[in-house]
DNA sequence: GTCTATAGAACGATAGAC
DNA sequence: GTCTATCGTTCTATAGAC
């Protein structure tokens, strides 16, 4: 009994991740997450109440790809060149694995009904980014830039192609696989980029 | 009568444009664009046919906000540099009037069912950038980086941010004329990279 | 050209049998 | 726990009066 009723859950989940990462809350149809899942739209609301509940349910789980979690990075007494160096490695592999995130959570956040949902990101990371730079700028460390700009245009970089990927794709007439070592390509592009602007 | 003619459909269409921008195609209702344009839906359906070819129109209007014309930029014979910088310059203004465009073009091609909208942007720009960036290595005026990952980083410097604004205005607690201000000193801040990136 | 009224389909959600 | 059947609503689109 259990055991049936955490498969057919787990089953929901699954189907209703990939369906709401391709469409977005609005056009992400309950039927196909049921036909998807292999059960029928009376037992989706058996286990989730609501459209609502069951989407609010996968986007607390995805957030934490959106903006990684960084605590043991920030305890290693990394230089801010350094700290960064690895976020850029660490957020373009983790997006790689998770192509649909940005747009998913960007077309969530910019719903004039859902906007109550920026709360949930945890964005305390940007606050840490910002004091270790401060440290370092200190000693000489870094050369000045505006700190909350430079890791804005970080995460910009790393993100922005998976929100413009079928772009890219269509431009560099890139398969999925192909566009994937584009973006792992990227990561040293980046990391040569911030070499330059910290003058490290 | 054909005064009253263009006046209506004048009304539509600003309406449409309003609606489109701020919702996205699946989640614009026709009903909102005729209560905001202070007609019905019928006569909506009597000027355009359908939804579809309402969004279409919008669409194409819209998509040189998002890949503006910079022919003339291209044939004043400046260097990859200073063409870049222009560019920054112009792309912020651009969508510091638009702030909508980059979340609306990016939630547009990224819908399934939208895809072949991708044919119409037009991306002959990053060709124009990548040759000029060859002209300016070939004779030793910039570093070696690979242009076409550096355009892309340019664009995701400029438009990511737009795409993200309702969370970089939770951050930083600003209103609609702070994040304004904010893109608008960005400007600056990413031409500076710029000039480190290719060692100017 | 503009309106009211409504058709026809799709969607989220629930009732009730098993 | 899982199903079929259906309710109530919402949406695009059209018919028909003026």
């Amino acid at each position: 009994m259990k055991q049936q009723n955490s498969q057919t859950e787990e089953k929901i989940l699954e189907a209703a991740e990939q369906i709401f990462l391709r469409d977005g809350y609005g056009d992400a149809r309950m039927q196909d997450i049921a036909d998807l899942a292999g059960i029928n739209k009376a037992l989706l609301h058996y286990y989730f109440r609501s459209k609502d509940n069951l989407f609010e349910y996968i986007f607390e789980k995805k957030i934490s790809v959106m903006f990684p979690k960084m605590e043991e990075m920030f305890n290693q007494n990394l230089s801010f060149y350094e700290t960064t160096c690895a976020f850029i490695e660490k957020y373009i592999t983790l997006l790689n694995d998770n192509p649909y995130i940005p747009m998913f959570v960007m077309s969530t956040i910019n719903r004039a009904d859902r906007q109550d949902f920026i709360k949930k990101l945890p964005i305390g990371l940007i606050q840490k980014f910002a004091e270790l730079y401060f440290k370092d700028f200190s000693v000489g460390k870094v050369r000045e830039v505006n700190p909350a700009q430079l890791i804005i245009s970080v995460m910009s970089m790393c993100a922005f192609p998976f929100i413009a990927r079928p772009v890219i794709k269509e431009i560099t007439k890139a398969d999925d696989e192909q566009f994937k070592a584009i973006m792992q390509f990227r990561i040293s592009e980046i990391q040569l980029y911030l070499k330059y602007i910290l003058n490290q």
